[in-house]
RNA sequence: GCCAGUGUGGCGGAAUUGGUAGACGCGGCGGAUUCAAAAUCCGCUUCUUUCACGAGAGUGUGGGUUCGAGUCCCUCCACUGGUACCA
């Protein structure tokens, strides 16, 4: 396509000068702008912590070898247009950006090649850095911050040293420093006391079965396997008992639950994370095992069917097997748990339709009736959730009822299905039957009576249980942060905070061990702290860095805080009652609903009850960008063949038509597909504006003398002339009113994220504009304002121009919209009859509506679908139409 | 299966509280300009029917509420995302 204006030589040059003149530098409590900055001149001196905050925070990105890709700088505009209205409109604005720099990627790299992960790192991050700046997006660079960088890491580690030694309390709901944790009065040794203590920390040592994925070679947390394989790289993952580091987040179960409601995030992402969390309410009700001093605990929602539980079932992982299990059952019962165990969780999943088991030859005791209920195992019961057994009702559950159909075991009907619908197999609410007590009761309050009766007789209680599990986290990787921990006789110990940070050692072979040890575990020097006292070999995950980033960037620089009080304060929006409490707006992809966010929400509300931030949530506003597909409707992939690379579009449309089009192709959260004549479009529409302003004869001498001699381009440049159409008239009254339904549909647009109506609203006043024969300078500098947040560099170069000035119009006030210049003195009403339009009559707006009735009965077009019928009714609706009602 | 979301021209999408469906852009058609082409500028472009004026249909399906429904209620269908022996 033709060039339609010479962006290769105003982008660049633009970009620079924001960059040179800290343009968009934000400022902290107590720092001021240079005299002559912009924020200066818009502020005057006024004191940052007095001018309300903005923070508007993207994702950060994992700094892949392949760059960027498009839907990157999908959520990076929004946010962009954003946080340049914000200052347009006298925030201060803080827009920062940094790299999610450990990860997978560059270690395998590291274990191809040999080359140390840094090296990569820093590659990709320096492409991807070279990219962003290219799109002019409007960072605050001295507040980049790089995840693997000692200087942010011993930050992390010392977060985590904060989570060491902390316990969650029960009473307050609150993580409090460990000091405060009383020792129950039979303790009484030192390694009882530490034990008691390592059992209580928010960051703990556990055995449990894991996660464990042979080909990444390193365990995994829940979160991050789908369907029994890993999330990265689709491999088959096991469960496998192991030594980890865990992190208590279940003890948040609840807060993270309910203060969802106090935040402004999407239903749908919201949803995501209740059902992670997975709250149920229930009871615990206790069996006693037939003839043995043994009891079984289950969980259930349905106590109310404890009447219709014919056997029960426990996973083949609990221990209570050994003690209740028959002699002649003992061979077939091992059979099958050595089975099950040897099964991945894939397998487990796939085998799901048919289902399996085992009798263990003991009986346990309905606590209701005392009826007999053979106690199995089954490897549908799964050792993680409740208590690792169930009570089964397979009248009124489907996998018991499978099960019981399998094995021919009683099933008993203890709900009555509401009308129409099969009692056996109902598993929704109705009215209890065959179940003496609770007979005719409505499921609820049958609930309710049985736990009041299992509680009175000490057989049970109200319980809530949650899905979430604690968060696994420790990785048998090289690149990522070193725990700052040691062991010494088989116990572990903080290291102090003076010890941070705690650099990885220096490898070439970045593969795990020979005896399976992770890779820090060859650096045997740098293990050995002295005689008796090893390194912890383990590594945080890649989550770790991203928990927190959005606090460092408060305070990137600071040496001995992860972040300085009054910073904190400040952008997290406890120092003015105007403000939101915490990151104003966060805009990234769905792929984290429910682990980064998740897992950052845990740390910030620990940190908070810490005293070290202040808002209770770390994001207040979030939305999800969609996704952007290939131009083929498809996921965009490199074996399709459908990627987009932006470097590619950078260079035939420029930095400008590439945002705009981002934003123009539909709404921000929605997926939609690439094409790139939209492109075209959008480069067209900055073609006739760019137009508009520039004077036909300079740009053709421009054309030919920089065809000629492209090396002069910038002293060309400034030989362009603002057009002889572009004057400084009084605008007239249909021009203001253009204007001014330009200035308030973008405004509005714009508080609404709604950039894609926003840009059609600009084209809609270029298309008017292009038509008048004499432009008014003013209406066109206002105008320019209005686009500058979707496309800064002609705006600002148009501008410089047509107000024959330099520097920066980044901190100029945005128009303000006037409802005067939208008065009409006549308008359109569309005459309906029977709700099918007929005509349309041009009125005076202050007509009354008996006047109006009158005008639409006498159009002709009204009469002739109105002439064989009776006119029953007129509704008039002011401003809008007329509709007759005839029949 | 369950939970959430989305279905509007050839395509991406507009329609803010129930009030003129299809803004804006792409694509297509026609014209101006040009030796010619590109670029640019102007016009038309939901479908059916009609020479035309017009008429009829139309927002996934079927129904309902209303003077009036893309918008509200119910049924079903399709697609997308999440989740899945969670008792």
């Amino acid at each position: 396509m033709r060039r339609q204006y010479p962006f290769q030589l105003f982008e660049p040059k633009w970009q620079e000068l924001w960059h040179n003149g800290e343009i968009f530098r934000s400022w902290n409590p107590g720092e001021s702008a240079p005299a002559g900055h912009p924020f200066r001149k818009r502020h005057q001196s006024a004191a940052p912590e007095r001018i309300p905050k903005y923070y508007i925070l993207d994702m950060f990105p994992y700094p892949s070898g392949a760059g960027l890709h498009v839907g990157h700088p999908e959520g990076y505009t929004a946010t962009d247009i954003l946080a340049r209205y914000k200052r347009m409109r006298g925030f201060n604005v803080l827009h920062p950006m940094g790299w999610d720099a450990f990860g997978l990627p560059a270690e395998q790299y590291a274990i191809k090649t040999g080359q140390h992960p840094r090296i990569t790192t820093e590659a990709n991050v320096a492409n991807f850095k070279r990219q962003i700046q290219s799109l002019g997006f409007s960072y605050d660079w001295s507040r980049e911050v790089d995840t693997t960088d000692p200087q942010y890491f011993r930050w992390t580690q010392w977060i985590f040293l904060q989570l060491y030694n902390s316990w969650f309390n029960p009473e307050t709901s609150k993580a409090e420093p460990i000091e405060t944790l009383d020792y129950p009065a039979d303790i009484s040794t030192e390694e009882q006391k530490r034990s008691w203590l390592d059992s209580h920390r928010l960051a703990y040592v556990s055995e449990a079965p894991v996660n464990w994925c042979p080909e990444l070679g390193t365990v995994l947390a829940n979160e991050e396997v789908k369907d029994g394989v890993s999330e990265v790289g689709g491999f088959p993952v096991v469960r496998r008992p192991m030594r980890q580091w865990m992190l208590r987040i279940t003890a948040y179960s609840q807060r993270l639950l309910d203060d969802l409601d106090a935040i402004e995030w999407s239903d749908s992402l919201k949803e995501m994370q209740r059902n992670w969390i997975g709250r149920s309410e229930g009871a615990e009700v206790i069996f006693k095992v037939k003839g043995l001093d043994a009891e079984i605990a289950v969980f259930t929602t349905r106590p109310d069917t404890l009447f219709g539980a014919t056997y029960m079932v426990v996973s083949p992982e609990s221990d209570l097997i050994d003690v209740i299990v028959k002699d002649e059952n003992l061979l077939e019962v091992q059979t099958y748990q050595a089975e099950s165990s040897k099964k991945s969780d894939l397998e487990r999943t796939d085998l799901a339709k048919e289902k399996s088991g085992v009798f263990t030859g003991a009986y346990a005791l309905n606590p209701v009736n005392g009826r007999l209920l053979p106690i199995w195992t089954a490897d549908y019961v799964l050792a993680g959730y409740g208590t690792g057994a169930i009570m089964a009702v397979p009248a009124h559950d489907l996998r018991d009822l499978e099960f019981a159909e399998k094995f021919e075991l009683p099933i008993e009907v203890v709900v009555q299905a509401p009308k129409g619908e099969e009692s056996l197999g109902f598993s929704g609410e109705g009215f209890a039957v065959n179940s003496d007590f609770l007979d005719g009761l409505p499921t609820l309050e049958a609930k309710s009576r049985i736990i009041d009766w299992l509680e009175e007789k000490e057989l049970g209680a109200r319980t809530i249980n949650f899905k979430l599990r604690d968060w696994l986290f420790s990785r048998q990787r090289y690149w990522g942060e070193p725990f700052p921990i040691v062991w010494d006789d088989g116990g572990h110990n903080a290291l102090d905070e003076t010890d941070l940070p705690v650099l990885p050692p220096d490898l070439t072979d970045f593969k795990p061990t020979g005896s399976g040890d992770p890779p820090l575990a060859r650096a045997q020097e740098w293990c050995q702290v002295e005689e008796g006292v090893v390194r912890e070999v383990n590594t945080m995950p890649q989550w770790a860095g991203s928990c927190w980033y959005y606090l460092r960037y408060l305070d990137a620089t600071n040496g001995r805080k992860f972040v300085g009080e009054s910073a904190e304060k400040y952008w997290m929006g406890t120092s003015n009652d105007e403000a939101t409490p915490g990151v104003d707006l966060y805009v990234g992809g769905t792929e984290h609903a429910v682990l980064h966010l998740l897992y950052a929400r845990f740390w910030h509300k620990a940190l908070f009850d810490l005293g070290y931030v202040s808002s209770p949530e770390p994001f207040y506003k979030l939305v999800n960008q969609g996704l952007i597909l290939g131009e083929d409707g498809q996921k965009m992939s490199k074996s399709r063949g459908n990627v987009v690379n932006p470097d590619d579009i950078l260079d035939e449309f420029g930095a400008d038509a590439l945002r705009l089009y981002e934003m123009f192709m539909g709404p921000l959260e929605m997926v939609k597909p690439w094409n790139t004549k939209g492109v075209e479009g959008v480069y067209r529409f900055l073609g006739r504006v760019w137009r508009m302003f520039i004077d036909e004869k300079t740009e053709k001498t421009f054309e030919q003398q920089f065809t000629l001699s492209p090396e002069k381009g910038s002293e060309l440049l400034a030989e362009l002339k603002i057009s002889v159409d572009v004057v400084d008239i009084d605008p007239t009254q249909e021009q203001m009113k253009v204007l001014h339904t330009c200035i308030k549909k973008v405004t509005e647009d714009m508080e609404n994220l709604r950039f894609n109506t926003a840009i059609s609203a600009l084209m809609v006043f270029v298309n008017e504009a292009s038509s008048w024969d004499l432009r008014p300078l003013s209406v066109m500098k206002d105008f320019l304002l209005l686009l500058v947040p979707f496309a800064p560099h002609i705006a600002e170069e148009l501008y410089s121009k047509a107000n024959n000035q330099e520097g920066s119009i980044a901190y100029y006030p945005w128009p303000i919209f006037d409802e005067k210049h939208l008065v009409e003195t006549s308008i359109e009403m569309a005459v309906q009859v029977n709700g099918k339009v007929r005509d349309r009559l041009q009125v005076p707006t202050d007509i009354d509506s008996i006047k109006i009735e009158e005008l639409a009965l006498n159009s002709e077009n009204v009469k002739r679908h109105i002439e064989e019928k009776k006119v029953k009714k007129v509704i008039v609706i002011s401003g809008k139409l007329v509709n007759i009602v005839a029949v």
